[in-house]
DNA sequence: AACCAGGACGTGA
DNA sequence: TCACGTCATGGT
């Protein structure tokens, strides 16, 4: 059974850094990683540069709950097409539009709202750093939407759980199957060293590496499909 | 053509 | 607490 330092270094020398989070547009900077989106700024961690960047960061986590990320792109650039990935631009959109322009990111209605209560959050804490809690009391921002938020829109040093990291750690022994969100986070934490680099490329690593080889079933599918 | 995706909420034990 | 149903589109 690895510790939780060799599978994040076995990770990274097999994929390399994954610069997260994906952003449509790094217009000016010199982006390393070609994917579906224009790339990800791997290897730079002072990200994000910019109000525009953070905010999409935001929207993007939110958006992405449960969904394919090229959905959540597709319903990005309908945003931005519309000049409403910001928060006068949601709030200048109508619920119909706004629904439509979400429309490929799956559970519409449910995401309009999430984007409306956020958006007014948002506002409310202006430059400040939002707590997790501040976070998680707003509608629709659970456990690992507002880890992600702090940890990728506002540099913070926050562990992100995903299913993935479920799936993963729980398949190799590292944590019981039924460890809840917090005690996946506490083993974590204490497994890796405290950086931001390293919070930041371990969650994004274990996507890579599931997205590859973790699909719900990929025991099943190697003995039977 | 089923099956699944970078969850969160509401409800009833 | 906790297990379970619900929400919805697009890719494979």
């Amino acid at each position: 059974m690895p510790t939780l330092r060799q599978l994040y270094h076995r990770l990274l020398d097999a994929y390399g850094p994954q610069g997260w989070w994906p952003l449509l547009d790094y217009a000016g900077t010199n982006p390393t990683k070609t994917g579906s989106i224009t790339g990800y700024h791997c290897g730079l961690y002072d990200f994000p540069r910019t109000p525009a960047q953070r905010f999409e960061i935001c929207i993007g986590a939110i958006l992405t709950q449960n969904t394919a990320w090229p959905n959540v792109e597709q319903a990005l650039r309908s945003l931005a097409g519309l000049h409403a990935l910001s928060p006068d631009g949601i709030d200048g959109l109508d619920d119909e539009t706004l629904r439509q322009a979400i429309r490929p990111s799956g559970y519409f209605n449910a995401k309009t709202r999430k984007l409306r209560e956020f958006v007014r959050n948002y506002r409310h804490w202006g430059e400040r750093v939002p707590t997790r809690r501040e976070l998680l009391a707003v509608w629709g921002v659970g456990p690992e939407t507002a880890d992600s938020i702090r940890l990728y829109a506002y540099g913070q040093v926050e562990m992100v759980i995903d299913a993935y990291t479920h799936r993963i750690l729980g398949h190799l022994g590292l944590v019981d199957a039924k460890a809840s969100y917090d005690d996946l986070k506490a083993t974590c934490i204490a497994g890796l060293p405290g950086d931001l680099v390293t919070y930041q490329e371990f969650h994004a690593l274990l996507v890579e590496h599931a997205k590859r080889h973790y699909r719900r079933r990929p025991w099943i599918d190697g003995l039977f499909g």
